[in-house]
DNA sequence: CCCATCCTCAACCAAGTGGTTGACAACCGC
DNA sequence: GCGGTTGTCAACCACTTGGTTGAGGATGGG
């Protein structure tokens, strides 16, 4: 419960069910009960499940009538795509700077220590 | 286990400490030991989450003299990011089309009609 | 006011997770 | 071949998780 906030994002999308909720709200609001319908397990279940979706701030809802609608908070998709992003970008340069590195020895100078500045020629 | 990629993957990445192998992979391949040093847990629990990530196609390991050194697959990345950005979309779409929606009725046909149009003065 | 509806809280249970320790397999250097 | 280094496997433990059932709070309609 006390996790960062990145970790609660990724572990609530972690599940299938959750995901197909996420999915289904992105196309509209929904009360909890139409939520739980196409699922076969019961309303508090659900009741769990958008628990941990609104603890990852993920979803929000809000009283209406005896209603509570639930709605996506897409923001919060950044912070996850912030992550990725960085870290993709940075394995994708280091490739790229292997590939300038191996381009630049033709010969086989091997994996040991590269030590002297291994100027070939 | 038996989790499709997708939770694998969500759900490998949910945990602060493998984020941050995945962080410092990014920039390097690295041996468990050396993947070990900085946190305060025993090598097998890092041998422990790297399995998690590999299961996840996250990381891959090979071969070389008593050494494994893990090496990040930065290509799973795209898994998720397609399905943040599908839904994120929608649900921009949506907002747009509520805008619209809304900017399509001037005045307040807005909900509990405060019955006796209460014009103060 | 009473009731039906919608939803959440509490207690419980089986299974999974992250950590530990201890044993052991694989590999190189001497 | 022996010993040291590197890493995994197995058993165990505390805690979390996703599910259940049962009770109960809030709210609007009759």
């Amino acid at each position: 419960m006390s996790a960062d906030p990145l970790s609660r994002v990724f572990s609530a999308l972690a599940d299938p069910t959750r995901r197909d909720m996420v999915a289904r709200l992105s196309v509209a609001d929904a009360t909890v009960n139409e939520l739980a319908e196409p699922y076969d397990v019961t309303v508090q279940a659900v009741s769990k499940h958008l628990k941990v979706l609104e603890d990852a701030c993920l979803v929000s809802r809000t009283r209406e009538a005896q209603r509570r609608p639930v709605h996506l908070e897409a923001e919060v998709f950044d912070l996850m795509t912030k992550w990725i992003e960085r870290y993709r970008r940075q394995a994708e340069e280091r490739y790229r700077r292997l590939d300038d590195l191996l381009r630049s020895m033709p010969d086989d100078v091997g994996p040991t220590p590269p030590s002297t500045t291994g100027a070939p020629s």
